[in-house]
DNA sequence: AGAAGTGTTCCATTATATGGAACGCAAATG
DNA sequence: CATTTGCGTTCCATATAATGGAACACTTCT
């Protein structure tokens, strides 16, 4: 199937563009993708002309409002996952652990997206699955973190054993959230399944408002006391990247 | 300053295909576009070969991921602001009322957006602002709707009176915060500016999280018990078309 | 089986996009 | 101050890239 080449240098624009927040000006972008001053700066007017770009302050381009229209329709969820891709690959080399995006959904944590671990014991691949926030590294921290609403209404309900080391009594939950908020990141063992360990760390937006967790899992025996430090470490320094 | 056709061609291939979040096929976009078959289908090749545009399972088009990473240097307020203006403006047309969409931000609302009043007597454009939660319709919803570690912090300081009709007491607060809890709004009377009133509903995500506070605001002459009940559900029928 | 619907490929045509050079303006430099 | 540097825009000759109509290939429906 032949493509457009000019199509394919306004998309090269942009992508190019949109690396570059605080803006890029046309002599850049003509030395970057090695193309005329002439034609980018067509090329960019027309993207400009229909709100694909934008000019800063300053004067150079950067995205416009109409690719945040386009993925309107794309539900938040789509949005965050597509964003934290780069970073959950990133943790799951780094670590060699399987790392997952979750969210808060109902009384249940949602797993948006997974990056698996490459190494030959693996855990299960939990993406789109539901699983409820008691038992689970990110439940915990996305009930730590939820509102008195959410949580006054999940301790409500009976909290169910998944092994013999689930947490079931609501004060000692609670207090593991109170830990957890000073803390700043979840270690819960074997509380949903024998043998699995997680880790997870909040995701803030910019305002220190908690909107997902990040989180690891992988069989007990790969977790001692200086991994778990090294990886909280980690995955503190790359949720900051999801800062927005 | 000259345009690229081909450029615009496939931009309004975008805008349309973005309008379909379930898909729309090669025939029906050049008949909305009035183009050659032959043509869409090169273009729409190009831009799916970029990922801009995916398959869906029913082999039809829509949005793709690369939109995506193209915003995500876009903070998610932009991204929330862009996305709510439609409704705002739908609003503020409704009610001849300002219309504002508000975040949460540490301990104060910030306003992400407003459309305003086309009335002789107008309220002051917040845009950009912050403002204490604790006199503010929106700011009351969003604190309603917190987790208990910022509600906690919020009441630990001391809360400033700015009129005579402020609610200071947290005893009081907390209550008006439950009311809001149940009955799904907020309605705040002259608390931050005497003459001035506000209702707010909570913009949650399509997992019940509240995101958001969607708010009117006018003068007080202006918000018979008649007004503030319509104005409520039209608020709280617009606010679900914000969920994503 | 034929019709209808989908998207793709082919090919002759031409007009559209290109790139080099000149231009206009602003900021920096000596 | 005059000159240089840097920015993005406009002009224009050119050729090739994009176009659209028609045929094609495949799937689904009657």
């Amino acid at each position: 199937m032949s493509t457009i080449r000019t199509v394919e240098r306004a998309i090269q624009i942009i992508q190019v563009i949109s690396q570059h927040p605080s803006g890029i000006g046309i002599n850049a972008l003509a030395a970057e993708l090695a193309l005329a001053k002439s034609t980018v700066s067509r090329l960019v007017a027309t993207l400009e002309q229909h709100d694909v770009v934008q000019r800063t302050e300053l004067g150079k381009y950067a995205i416009g409002n109409a690719p945040i229209q386009w993925v309107s329709q794309r539900s938040y969820s789509d949005v965050l996952s597509v964003r934290a891709l780069p970073v959950l690959q990133h943790i799951a080399a780094e670590t060699g652990e399987a790392c997952t995006l979750c969210v808060l959904d109902g009384n249940n944590v949602l797993y948006l997206q997974q990056m698996q671990s490459q190494q030959d014991i693996q855990v299960r691949d939990w993406t789109g699955a539901q699983l409820p926030l008691h038992v689970t590294s990110a439940g915990k921290v996305l009930l730590a973190y939820a509102s008195k609403t959410h949580l006054d209404d999940y301790l409500s309900n009976p909290i169910t054993a998944y092994t013999k080391h689930t947490v079931t009594d609501s004060a000692m939950l609670n207090a593991q959230l109170a830990s957890i908020r000073q803390q700043g990141y979840s270690y819960v063992s074997q509380e949903h399944a024998e043998g699995i360990v997680g880790i997870a760390v909040p995701v803030y937006n910019k305002r220190n408002i908690v909107i997902a967790a990040l989180c690891i899992y992988g069989p007990e025996f790969r977790f001692d006391k200086t991994t778990i430090e090294a990886t909280v470490a980690l995955m503190k320094e790359q949720a900051e990247k999801l800062v927005g």
